[in-house]
DNA sequence: TGCCAGGAAAAGA
DNA sequence: TCTTTTCCTGGC
């Protein structure tokens, strides 16, 4: 357990003595699309049909919007909050390379997110940047998802198999998906009629996992082990995008070692932690920019 | 205007 | 099996 006890307030709950848990690290770290920033420092995120703020202040984190039902039923382990990462980093830190990327982003925990909205989120993440992506993401919720209002904004939740499977092919490209529309369309189709079950595949052995998912149309290696990583706690799973390449040349390998062997070499290194340790990476790499050569 | 970033698919070697 | 080209969009 990274937090030591709940209380309720009129808003939401308080969780005192959380340790390991920064809200940069946590919404900036590559995972999710649908947690924003705003003014007072404070996170305002659509997730499991609800509108929801973090707020927090020293060891103290702020849910709004949530009961103490809800978190222990949901919200809990979407937050990964059962999990010692003071464990997992200790582990990292044995290395002195990967020293410097935990300690960078000591606050960094891995959501554990819906798999259709993940499955749909990262494909559409291929070949794309980050605020494309939200963007792409917000245009298909305010399409086919529900409205929900919080302080007076309106916010919409992501939408199911069933609303996405009746739109069109050009209804979602003009959600500014691009190429990756069609991909979209026909793995909603592949879900919606059953051909493949993410339940199912989330069941699965991780290398199994990995190989069911690059089934659908528009998934590789890297948005696969997303998938698995981010919404199926398949902790082996080490996904290889253009940071964590750079990172993983910076810290250990050849500058011209392929997106494969990176991935071989990552997950032999760290085992099945390599996913936590593809974060630590990741958010160093990206937020520092680092370059290669 | 042209060029760049960002992964998967499909064609090519 | 590995390498190259194409796809789409916004920002510089």
């Amino acid at each position: 357990m990274d937090y030591e006890n709940i209380e309720s307030f009129n808003e939401g709950i308080i969780l005192k003595g959380v340790v390991n848990f920064e809200l940069d690290h946590i919404f900036e770290c590559g995972q999710c699309f649908r947690w924003n920033k705003q003014l007072d420092g404070n996170y305002i995120g659509v997730v499991n049909g609800k509108v929801i703020e973090v707020e927090k202040k020293e060891t103290l984190v702020k849910i709004y919007n949530i009961n103490e039902e809800e978190f222990n039923d949901f919200w809990c382990d979407y937050f990964d909050l059962k999990r010692n990462y003071s464990l997992i980093k200790e582990k990292f830190q044995a290395d002195p390379l990967l020293e410097r990327s935990v300690n960078f982003g000591h606050g960094i925990r891995l959501l554990q997110q819906e798999p259709f909205e993940l499955t749909i989120s990262f494909i559409i993440s291929s070949n794309n940047r980050i605020p494309m992506i939200k963007r792409a993401i917000n245009n298909l919720s305010q399409k086919w998802g529900k409205p929900i209002e919080y302080k007076g904004e309106t916010y919409f939740t992501f939408p199911t198999v069933a609303d996405l499977e009746g739109a069109s092919l050009e209804d979602i490209q003009s959600c500014s998906l691009g190429f990756r529309a069609k991909y979209v369309k026909n793995t909603v189709h592949q879900i919606y009629i059953g051909e493949a079950n993410l339940e199912f595949i989330k069941s699965c052995d991780d290398d199994i996992c990995h190989e069911q998912l690059k089934k659908f149309n528009g998934i590789g290696p890297k948005v696969s082990d997303c998938i698995m990583l981010f919404s199926m706690q398949k902790y082996s799973a080490f996904p290889v995008d253009v940071w964590v390449k750079r990172a993983m040349q910076f810290f250990y390998l050849a500058p011209d070692v392929s997106l494969p062997k990176i991935r071989v070499f990552a997950r032999d290194k760290f085992g099945n932690l390599a996913g936590f340790a593809q974060q630590y990476l990741f958010y160093y790499a990206r937020e520092n920019n680092i370059k290669i050569e």
